[in-house]
DNA sequence: TTGCAAATGATAGTAATACTATTATTTTTG
DNA sequence: CAAAAATAATAGTATTACTATCATTTGCAA
């Protein structure tokens, strides 16, 4: 049952792809292989070629799929947004109170995946870093605007909006609710960046969660005791 | 004076070249037209042989001074960092209030820099605009560990504790200190960014900056009221 | 079951990138 | 003014990021 809905909602924008990579069973070890191999040696270094030698296919199918390495990227971050986007919607459409709703939004944004669903091709750990190593990337490129008016962040803008929502909800007076949104998703996966790689500028560590530091952080800002 | 002790101030980790810039025409030539052409056409299209075309200089030349492009692009940002934090000592170190010290320190953080202050072949401009847009790749890599080890992100940790103690300054039982003052430096470009190519998820624009996002988001979770 | 289209595989080829190497020439400076 | 250092000129390599062509396999419809 969740896994059909899953199935039904996880959907991309379908001009990233030249060919549908659910389609077949080459499209999904593309998919597969990509997160494994992004995830091993980084998206620098990552190359369709090397994908191709993997997977036992010429580099040439692979570019049947996806025009370039970096429309790959925005497929693979694309999901992972429509996969949090899809988990928000289901754990918070039953609450009923604005601030446990917000609260309950702010713990799946910000928590670490740990544990993959198993129940595709997708490995959602490997692609949860993959997106806190790479998201950056897919944006920060000349072809920003174009990208954007293509509606390839379109699933990533709709879930901020949604954390905006929430904080409207609580808050209908507060002047900041979108820049508040933006700040915890992508502060969030800074946050685990840092955790990893530069923990002197960071309070986040294993017992400290990005989680309990952005829950202070909004609810404070939303002039809601802790 | 102050063009004086910026000259001795601002100086990057000397691993980060293989040749001082600074030490000849050529290597100033290639910092100011990479802060050209890396603005123009961005990092990812940059290359040492349309720098060296420019500059009328082979791209061999360019290579005895910078390893790769991505040391040349950790010495523009180190130079950066470097700047603001000259800037930011500068200008509070005779601030003995703590809360109007971190009042100062924010604005210089979380301002646009919309004037080059045109005494050196930097155009300051043109690198925040880098910054903005290309300074999570510095470190969104493979070799981030490796870089950091080697003490090239210093400046930058450097600064962020700086933000960091001026927050402790004020409240010193905050829970996270750290991780607020590596929010607003990196949120605050993301907010820059977002203003320009996203801004149906940022609430600033012409009249609502970041710094005034950013000074409520900090005082109000200091608990100061606003 | 054959037969045709679509998908994939195999192979080749190109321009650009990211370098390294060598030698010649110019510039600096002791 | 001579030696050393810096730069220019040129060439060369492996890899990347593709595109093109044709052969083979596979799925499915008559």
């Amino acid at each position: 049952m969740q896994e059909l809905l899953k199935s039904l909602q996880i959907k991309v924008n379908d001009k990233i792809y030249l060919k549908d990579p659910e389609s077949s069973a080459l499209g999904k070890r593309i998919v597969e292989h990509s997160i494994i191999l992004i995830n091993n040696i980084g998206f620098e270094a990552f190359t369709f070629k090397k994908l191709g030698d993997i997977i036992k296919s010429p580099e040439a199918s692979v570019y049947r799929y996806f025009e370039n390495k970096h429309k790959l990227l925005l497929y693979l971050t694309s999901w992972y947004w429509a996969w949090i986007e899809y988990q928000l919607v289901l754990k918070t459409f039953s609450i009923r109170d604005a601030e446990e709703k917000l609260a309950a939004i702010l713990e799946l944004i910000t928590m670490a995946i740990e544990t993959d669903s198993n129940f595709s091709h997708i490995d959602e750990v490997k692609l949860n870093s993959i997106v806190i190593n790479e998201y950056s990337k897919s944006f920060l490129t000349k072809e920003v605007d174009e990208d954007n008016r293509e509606g390839y962040f379109a699933i990533y803008k709709r879930l901020i909006t949604r954390v905006k929502d929430a904080i409207v909800a609580v808050r209908p007076t507060y002047s900041y609710p979108a820049s508040l949104a933006s700040t915890v998703v992508e502060g969030s996966l800074h946050q685990h960046f840092l955790k990893q790689h530069f923990p002197t500028i960071t309070d986040c560590n294993e017992t400290v969660t990005p989680t309990n530091f952005y829950k202070h952080l909004v609810f404070t800002s939303l002039n809601i005791s802790m």
